[in-house]
DNA sequence: CTCCGATATATCGAATCGATATAAGTATAT
DNA sequence: ATATACTTATATCGATTCGATATATCGGAG
């Protein structure tokens, strides 16, 4: 998944470490460590899907190779897991899917996250008409993951029809 | 942070291990996985934290020692990280926090998110205010981020109201 | 009676994290 | 000028967590 990241991320331009730590959590959803990221450099680069030329001062900038940017392409492609964090990796890439393929990603995401909704409520229902006492805290809790789950499905919504009247004006 | 999870829910009642992944799952934002788990559960027998008693079949049951309850109680005193995860588990144990300090942990959360929101925003306005073309994927993703903040923070206050009320009444 | 899905424990390798080490550059204060 | 402190930058370590897989029992449906 991080591999996935940074292909991405060098994609749009060369960037050495620390540069992709900084660009990978402005993305806003993963602050990413040096732990995993350095050695997730080696491993590209040994797989041969990206490459270091030396960049200013102890600075090595990474680019993709060509190998790599096909392999790019075969991620992108794949259906993931469900995980929040990788449907917004996906999103935050998916200019880079051809444009008839977009909505498709976009509704996948709404019925999974339907389907958590109905889980959501369910346990929130399940829990208020329960015998055993449920803790203020963790009705809380469930209350959120309720709204939560459909404010995420409302501006979804708002980016699925984005991508309707973009489609349709193309 | 497993282990702080695992001695709470063991506080509750004895369970064995698959029962634990289930009552963990059903907090409703973290399905671990078995792999974490069954370490967990050596690693905190060997501690002496919990202890197992057998139950029907091949169930192991187990249960917290009084050791384990004083360490439970220490984790729960201690100021964990300021990720979504951390609080979630926290509030869900909040219950175990002598009432006067919950104000504390609440407000805390909520100057967390706060300061979020803050980073939020700003990043919004600055991706829309930028020379670079911000792409319309990434800009729904800061949207997302400023908004589901928000409505957090919304929820909060709720906690936080009804937290103040149920102080004021006792 | 057999097949299948849920229950239950367990382990493996890999990915990721959080902390730490190191060191150079850059700004600030004394 | 010089000490102090923060940011930049690469790197590694041990521990935690994940995802996949193995194995075996149990209860119910066909």
């Amino acid at each position: 998944m991080l591999d996935f990241a940074i292909l991405g991320l060098l994609r749009e331009q060369p960037r050495h470490g620390y540069e992709l730590k900084r660009a990978l959590g402005d993305l806003g959803f993963w602050q990413v460590s040096f732990g995993s990221l350095y050695p997730a450099l080696r491993r590209l680069e040994k797989q041969g899907f990206i490459e270091a030329a030396k960049g200013e001062g102890r600075r090595k900038a990474y680019r993709v190779t060509e190998t790599g940017r096909i392999r790019f392409g075969e991620m992108l492609a794949e259906s993931g897991d469900d995980s929040d964090r990788d449907f917004q990796l996906r999103l935050a890439f998916l200019g880079y899917v051809e444009p008839e393929s977009r909505l498709g990603v976009l509704e996948d995401r709404r019925t999974a996250l339907q389907d958590r909704l109905h889980g959501a409520r369910r346990s929130f229902r399940g829990a208020r008409s329960s015998t055993r006492n449920p803790d203020r805290y963790r009705m809380a809790l469930m209350e959120r993951r309720v709204r939560s789950t459909e404010a995420d499905i409302a501006w979804l919504d708002e980016l699925i029809a984005g991508e309707r009247s973009a489609t349709a004006g193309a």
